[in-house]
DNA sequence: TCTTGTCCAAATGTTGACATTGACCCGATT
DNA sequence: AATCGGGTCAATGTCAACATTTGGACAAGA
């Protein structure tokens, strides 16, 4: 008897593998919104053709995550307000949808998956570290949901946005934010509880709500930033 | 003075040139839903590299047209039922943010282009061509509905759907469907018309309703011919 | 007969060299 | 001073050759 799924083995090639390592450096803050990416640099540092560094860059653009123009090179995103909102709207759209269908199809061991996620961000909240690890486990607990729903055509959307997600929320963290922390978890823990008891209705606009919430959190910390006391 | 807005004159390189051609083959049916595209073949037909080829194949696949896999070459995607129902599904999602953010910020230009494209749509119900100037019009409209929302990650996710709902759509063209036509510009009007007296409430549920009006349209068709008469 | 192993051809993945472009500098001009 | 025009060069766009992988044909063994 064959299983019915298996870890998925397919191999990468060269370019997947610069496009995560580019991607772990942006998010480390070694290229800074805004900073230029030059090809060449990239490829002798990371020991590979520049054609396989353009093949990354490309899908790091797909992600959102770059910006390029003809002959002018590519860089990384800035972090406008514009930015921000026009993210935030598409995902709580995306989510909304997400969230839906997967009350519709979630398993016993998704569910369980998905508390014992939410479990381990409650621990986060009282950790004093800097929030990378909690932003992590955000970000997984809505890949688990749109895994759940079982499209993939949402899926794709969902990673057009994902890393600009998480850039955004990065910054977030070094702007330092503590009481949003318990909020985030209790919003989650709503969202695993609806999902258990399958109620769309309800899932339709607590999902959108929580996009919104970290939009919220997020540019008014921006605001604060630009305007305000440094 | 200068305009405000220039007509984008951006230069394009060889790979969406090849892009946009591979793309035209593929609607004009010279490549059928399953087929395995090489990039040698491609390369010698474009009269371009296959360094060229193999960059706008990429931007095909992010497209959905396409699908690839490692050392395995790509297809054209095919066409089954679900796939139709999570493209539209994302679609359906999409559409309502689009259409509400539209109705918010629509020039009086831009709402009196739209009255025309849907004009020039009134005029191909009764036409006896096949149905590909009125499928052109159908996407154009939703086109013009994305650029009015303003929101280039919108536009982005959208452009992710478009060629294959222009594939799916092309496919029920040649299975033939007379009545649909007059329904699909009946709904279009009203789309245009809520859009003008900015009914945000109203079109968020009909711009849904729209999407999956085309959808189970088409798949009642598909369904039709696969297990039906034939 | 079914499985396993080896080889081969065809296609893709990868690379470094060559061609082209756009930003920058700087002097001439109005 | 501001603008225009040409030259320069670093960086990207493009290409053709080389390396690697896949799937199938085919034969040997259980």
């Amino acid at each position: 008897m064959t299983p019915r799924t298996i870890g998925k083995a397919q191999r990468r090639g060269l370019a997947e593998e610069a496009a995560d390592r580019i991607r772990e450096a942006i998010f480390s803050g070694l290229f800074a919104p805004g900073a230029a990416l030059r090809e060449v640099e990239l490829a002798e540092a990371l020991d590979v053709s520049r054609g396989s560094v353009r093949e990354g860059l490309a899908m790091l653009e797909h992600e959102g995550l770059l910006q390029s123009a003809w002959h002018r090179g590519t860089r990384v995103i800035d972090l406008t307000v514009t930015d921000i909102e026009e993210v935030y709207s598409v995902r709580a759209a995306l989510e909304r949808l997400a969230t839906c269908k997967a009350a519709e199809r979630v398993t016993a061991a998704e569910l369980d998956r998905l508390d014992s996620t939410v479990a381990a961000m409650g621990e986060q909240v009282t950790a004093r570290s800097e929030g990378h690890r909690l932003l992590a486990l955000d970000i997984d607990f809505h890949d688990q949901i749109y895994h759940a729903a079982g499209n993939r055509r949402l899926l794709d959307a969902w990673q057009g946005l994902r890393s600009q997600v998480y850039l955004f929320q990065l910054s977030r963290i070094r702007l330092g934010d503590e009481d949003y922390r318990s909020r985030l978890v209790a919003e989650h823990l709503e969202i695993a509880a609806l999902l258990r008891n399958r109620d769309t209705e309800t899932l339709a606009r607590v999902a959108e709500d929580h996009v919104h919430s970290a939009r919220r959190a997020l540019v008014g910390r921006m605001a604060g930033e630009l305007t305000g006391r440094r």
